[in-house]
Formats: C-alpha cells, structure tokens, sequence
DNA sequence: GCATTAATTCAAGATTTGTTGTAGTATTGA
DNA sequence: TCAATACTACAACAAATCTTGAATTAATGC
C-alpha cells in the first residue's frame, strides 16, 4: 500500500460521520444500504451524507453499486486489512506472528462474508 | 472503545509526518526511539517533530518515558489493536471470525515483542 | 410526457489544522 | 555556576475541511 492511499483512508475514518459511517457497513457488510438507509439511520441530510459517502468512497473506504435510481454502498473490508497491514508492518524485524494476539478481538475480514448480516441492533 | 478516541487516533495519523513517525516507532516496537533519533532518520525539524509527536501522544498511539533529558517514544500496539476491533465491530452479526483471514499480513500486536527489533533497513 | 423520488454537484462561510521562528524549560558535565 | 544539549511551548499566518442551501442529474411510475 502507498502512503497517500493510507493517509486518504485514516482522513476519511477520522471524522465522526465517517466513522458512523463505516461502523454501520461494516455491520451491514454483504447487504449492504443503499444511501437514503444510512441518512435515515443517521439522521443526516442526504446533502452532507452525500459528501461524506463520496470522501470515503474515493479514499477506498466504500464501494458503491447502482441499483435503478438507488446507490448501494458497502465496506470495503479488503483494502482496510491492506491499511492494518500498512501500519504494522516490519513489527518485531519483520517476525509479526511473533507477538500476534488477536484472540480477544471481534473481527470480519477477508473476502465478503458469506453469512448476510440482517439483524441491526445499534443503540 | 469510545468514538472520541478512534477519532483521535485516526486524525492523528491521517499526515504523512505522523505515519512515518508511527511506522518508524513499530519498526522499533520494543526499545523505542529518542526524538532526536526520530528527528534524524525522518529529518524533520525538532519543533515540528515535537508537536507531531505531542499529537500522537496526546492521541494515544504512542508511550513516552524520560531517561535524563531524553524523551523516548514507543508505538502503542495494544491501543492500535482497539481501534481496529471498534472498526470492525459487529461486522457479519457479532460472528467476526467467520470470515477471517489474516494469513497473508505482516502484524504485530499484542503486548510489546519479547525480540528486540534492532535491525533498521528503510529506504 | 410529466411529476415524484433518489442522489449528487456547486458555492460560501466558519472552523480547524500544519508549519515556522522565537523563546522557554530541564538535564548534563565541567 | 555556567555553557551546551534535548526537547517543548507559544504566536501567527497559510492552507485545508465541514456544513448548509439551492440547483442539477437520473430513474421510476402514471
């Protein structure tokens, strides 16, 4: 991963929308939510949700599909893995599995997952 | 992890000085670097490093311990892994592991390395 | 065709951030 | 005590970012 591709993500997520944002996909990330979903489950006005979608997918946060006048968006799992990647990477002179501990951790990477995520419950 | 804090350390390292300071620092994961070192390898200013390194500090990526009229910097792994399980939260309904795959990065994390990272080959 | 809905683009103002130079604090060693 | 070193704090200007409202493009259904 380039630098410039790092920063353009970290800009994008540093911003409590953003964040809001992807957190939201992330928990939606096969489904995904078409744009009006994610202003109504904000509570944003479908201008600034619009800025804030296109930063995040022009930082490679977001990938977007139209569907008829709909636009479908999702988390980008793949390139955040790269990112992570990114920043710890030559940890320990490059034996990174060395003091890895991630057993404590809920992730989702990888590929899609293949088990869709329909039940939303954010507080 | 509250969303403040991810903010924080999203925008704290959202600039290239910050990024390569952060790199430089997990590169050296166990013993650290002095600012003046850190100065020296990135060649940076020492007032401009000095408020780079506030910020990330501030923000919690890094740790600082004095030795004489030195200021030794360590890169803050167990916080780094935080933020990523706050990014990746709920992702696939709560079932995160389900589709897993970190096979192919370079990390470190956990607590700090028990193998000294003495071996420096940036370019 | 025409009205409606979904989403984006554009311009403008307020706020925030980054860099630099100067000054200041604190430790070391003679 | 004095000078040198390591690092930090402050002020100020230039640059970038966020939000909002009005206008625009595109797809749908009658």
């Amino acid at each position: 991963m380039q630098q410039t591709t790092a920063i353009h993500m970290l800009e994008s997520l540093a911003s409590g929308i953003r964040l809001d944002i992807y957190r939201l996909l992330v928990k939606h990330i096969s489904a995904g939510l078409v744009a009006g979903d994610i202003a109504q489950q904000l509570e944003l006005p479908a201008t600034n949700l619009s800025f804030h979608l296109k930063n995040m997918t022009q930082a490679g946060l977001l990938s977007v599909t139209q569907q008829g006048r709909y636009q479908r968006y999702r988390a980008n799992l793949p390139q955040m893995l790269a990112l992570i990647g990114y920043l710890t990477e030559e940890c320990c002179g490059g034996e990174a599995s060395a003091c890895l501990d991630f057993s404590s951790l809920m992730y989702c990477a990888g590929q899609q997952c293949d088990t869709p995520a329909q039940t939303i419950s954010e507080t």
